[in-house]
DNA sequence: TTCCGATGCCTAGCCTGGGTAGGTATGGAC
DNA sequence: GTCCATACCTACCCAGGCTAGGCATCGGAA
């Protein structure tokens, strides 16, 4: 499954709970938490989350002294913003989608 | 906003809901039913109709005996299966991000 | 009567994002 | 010693959706 359009949600949420992380972890992450679901390849995710560091919503370092060469993601200030906003942004949008496809399909889902 | 990869699942909806229906109905159907949120262009929605008929899901004719010239669509049998279909994957789809963004926003949007 | 906005259709081209494919390197298990 | 998992990366392709334009007709307002 594809994740349309909100990779960046998926991965400031991961960011935001996960804490200060690595990359393929982000990955590992994204794949337990929705039960293999959201297997998102290395191509997609390190581009993506290079796109959120040049938009200030993540920084990294390289983590010191561990076996394999690492680099640790955590949310800026403006990250955890973005991320509040895009919750937002995402029920309204899961709202306004269950309007047009009909409110028989919003009670199935619950 | 926009529509993030659901454009089809949309289309497929009001097509199914709506009955037969030209395109420019299609368009303010989905605004309306939106409260405005999806206000999707017309260079959006005429090339994706013409993809879904391509792909067999809608067929169309042009109205007899209207004061303008209009391309009515419908639902073919495959378009109805893979609304369905659709339907489906869109709870699904729901379902994983919410388990991935936090059962919090999953509870603040019953 | 003339003009403009809404209706109704269309397509060429751009741009972004996500996926594919491939490369590099190290650690541990067997 | 070989192979898989870990861990990173980028170049390229492609689809989808958006921008920006064009065309034509109708009804109402000025």
């Amino acid at each position: 499954m594809d994740v349309r359009g909100h990779l960046d949600l998926l991965l400031l949420a991961v960011l935001a709970e996960a804490g200060p992380v690595h990359g393929y972890a982000v990955i590992t992450a994204l794949r337990d938490r929705s039960e293999g679901a959201f297997d998102v390849p290395e191509g997609t995710v390190y581009p993506a989350l290079h796109r959120l560091e040049r938009a200030g919503l993540v920084v990294s370092r390289w983590e010191q002294a561990t076996p394999r060469r690492r680099r640790i993601y955590e949310l800026t200030h403006d990250g955890q913003l973005a991320r509040t906003a895009k919750q937002r942004e995402w029920r309204s949008f899961v709202n306004r989608v269950q309007a047009v496809i009909g409110p028989a399909t919003a009670q199935a889902m619950a």
